[in-house]
DNA sequence: TCGATCTGCTGAAAGCATTTAGCATAGTCA
DNA sequence: TGACTATGCTAAATGCTTTCAGCAGATCGA
């Protein structure tokens, strides 16, 4: 019975024409209407809650006002998924929508997905992705602004990364100003990751960071442990085979939070404690370093603010383009201890 | 240059009307084209590579084939995030779009989100939740539908929630079937959020299950730790004093893994070990039950699941609605082991 | 042979907001 | 006074698809 009102409906109750509700609830410039009519209007399209029909309007000027998201997967860290709160904050305070699509990191699925946006006349479109790495994107149409969060790519307008070389940098400086220069150990070096951008595009600008820091320092780090995948399972070996070479470690960069995890119940077995015997200091803030005890100091991925600068860049006309670095905050907790004045092999390194 | 082909274009390369060739792209049941038409008409739209504007059929049809999915976060767990997944998989299926708004749990927030839904045109909405708890939602316009997931409401036409009494029941089978019957401690019932649907519509269900299966096997809790909030440190603290208590507790039952976290960790500081010592399972299937040594054995909270089901009813035609339970799938990790034979007391108490 | 029915197809309206072009009226300047 | 501009407002076209109503011509039944 009760459709909604449309544009007519208001001005038939104003007593102007649809043209004059048009003009004055855009308020366009050019328009001089008096003061009383642009009144009447305001008041029936108040007293009627008039919303103009997007579709309708869509149709006529070309755009949307909607943004889509497609991501590889959105689903496997909790904070991945805080890249779509910040989407969407920036999103609704330009009163935009957000319509996402996965792919699940299939090249077909990317297709469709990027197909069935460009068939919605999407406005623009946010390439997310879970780790920092080089998108292979199929071309896009001219006319649609395109930006990568978390990711990079040859066809996107711009990208937003997080800021690894100082977060690098950071963590390295936290273990050195706690005196551990002659006793760092970094579990969870990736050559293979490093060279290959369309693995990671960051990892290599994350240990230069923590390289970097060490050299400033006249350091280099005791024991490097490699390997690509940096699960927990990893850490632990890794952390394990640290240990029994000997070498006198007692400050550990793990490269992510579940290798630090992993570290932690190496050092556990092994009768180590943190940060008493070894301090670590880790990337990601994934949910499991404020869980673990005690609490593990990282670098924050900053996907929420990522999303939101994403967001920024297709909404904001003058936020800046190209390749934004979002700081990576370290959060603070206490799993690094001065380094013992004994540091130098005098705890056991043997089971 | 170059815009989007429309309608208009492909009649005029098949040489027949518009209405031609909406008939035969829809396939509409009572047109009868001649074969060498449809034929005409599919090559012309191919050629041109035709695509409906769907702002255009929105506006002509007032359906937009898009769900909107309205949660109160999404970024708290990544399994909600699952969820996200199976809403999009099905919504995939039947060609629909779907638009995203979060609440951050602010009623204002809700029905901003709502409107925004409406105005857009959704043709049904999503609504869910990252706890199971009863929503409270505005009044929905009579023609949209609404389906609620891991959530209930007094106005949505459907809900989707875990099947908790029947995962209650099964976990605390596992540990009754490893002979704990007599040795069974619960951390992390929760009596006001038992009660108060607003916070828990479920977690009664859970205990429910639990308390259950102890009474078929004639068993009872040696002892319940009470609190309302589930993380890993109210984990800790209560396992604690469970052990403190002096309960020859041989099975714990955590009322989720983010507690069980925490009484691993206090299992180990009083030298227990999971699972020679004590068994433990748990609920949620979070990301650190596969992290822990030894892995954790807990039901799953099926999110991506309940997000297909959810969208299935919104979508599918015959599918049946209102409450339906998903099933919470047992991972089965090495966290349970057969009750030692001297399980009574046999073990220390004391610090 | 005439009317009815079927076949194959089309014109035009409808759905709603935006925008161009332009119409009266009143005021301004020379 | 006459030409011109400013003011306040509107009719009609436009964007693209769907759909109602209906038109010729062929076929059929009586």
């Amino acid at each position: 019975m009760n459709k909604r009102p449309t544009l007519a409906d208001v001005a038939a109750r104003a007593g102007l024409s649809k043209t004059a509700v048009s003009l004055v609830l855009n308020d366009r410039p050019g328009s001089r209407l008096s003061p009383e009519a642009v009144q009447r209007i305001h008041d029936a399209a108040r007293e009627l809650n008039y919303r103009p029909n997007p579709a309708a309007r869509s149709l006529r000027i070309g755009r949307t006002n909607t943004i889509g998201f497609i991501s590889d997967e959105v689903t496997v860290t909790r904070y991945a998924s805080a890249m779509i709160r910040g989407l969407l904050d920036v999103a609704d305070e330009h009163d935009h929508g957000v319509l996402i699509a996965e792919t699940g990191n299939h090249p077909k699925q990317l297709a469709k997905a990027l197909e069935s946006m460009v068939d919605r006349q999407v406005d623009g479109i946010v390439f997310g992705s879970l780790t920092a790495r080089l998108l292979d994107l199929p071309e896009l149409p001219e006319h649609l602004r395109a930006v990568t969060a978390n990711a990079t790519s040859t066809t996107a307008h711009s990208a937003v990364l997080p800021s690894e070389h100082e977060a690098g940098h950071r963590i390295a400086q936290l273990l050195l100003d706690a005196g551990h220069g002659s006793g760092i150990g970094i579990i969870g070096h990736a050559p293979l990751a490093c060279s290959d951008p369309r693995i990671s595009a960051t990892i290599g600008r994350r240990f230069a960071g923590i390289r970097d820091a060490l050299a400033e320092a006249g350091a280099e780090p005791l024991a490097v442990a490699e390997f690509e995948i940096w699960e927990p399972w990893n850490g632990y070996d890794a952390t394990k085979e640290v240990l029994d070479s000997g070498a006198p470690v007692t400050g550990l960069v793990c490269l992510n939070d579940r290798v630090a995890f992993g570290a932690y119940q190496a050092l556990q077995e092994r009768g180590l404690r943190v940060p008493d015997d070894v301090s670590i200091a880790s990337f990601d803030d994934d949910e499991i370093a404020a869980y673990l005890r005690p609490g593990l100091t990282t670098a924050r991925l900053p996907y929420e603010e990522m999303g939101r600068v994403a967001m920024s860049q297709l909404l904001d006309p003058d936020a800046p383009t190209g390749e934004r670095l979002v700081p990576m905050p370290v959060q603070l907790r206490d799993s690094i201890a001065p380094c013992p004045a004994d540091s130098h092999g005098a705890h056991g390194f043997r089971p």
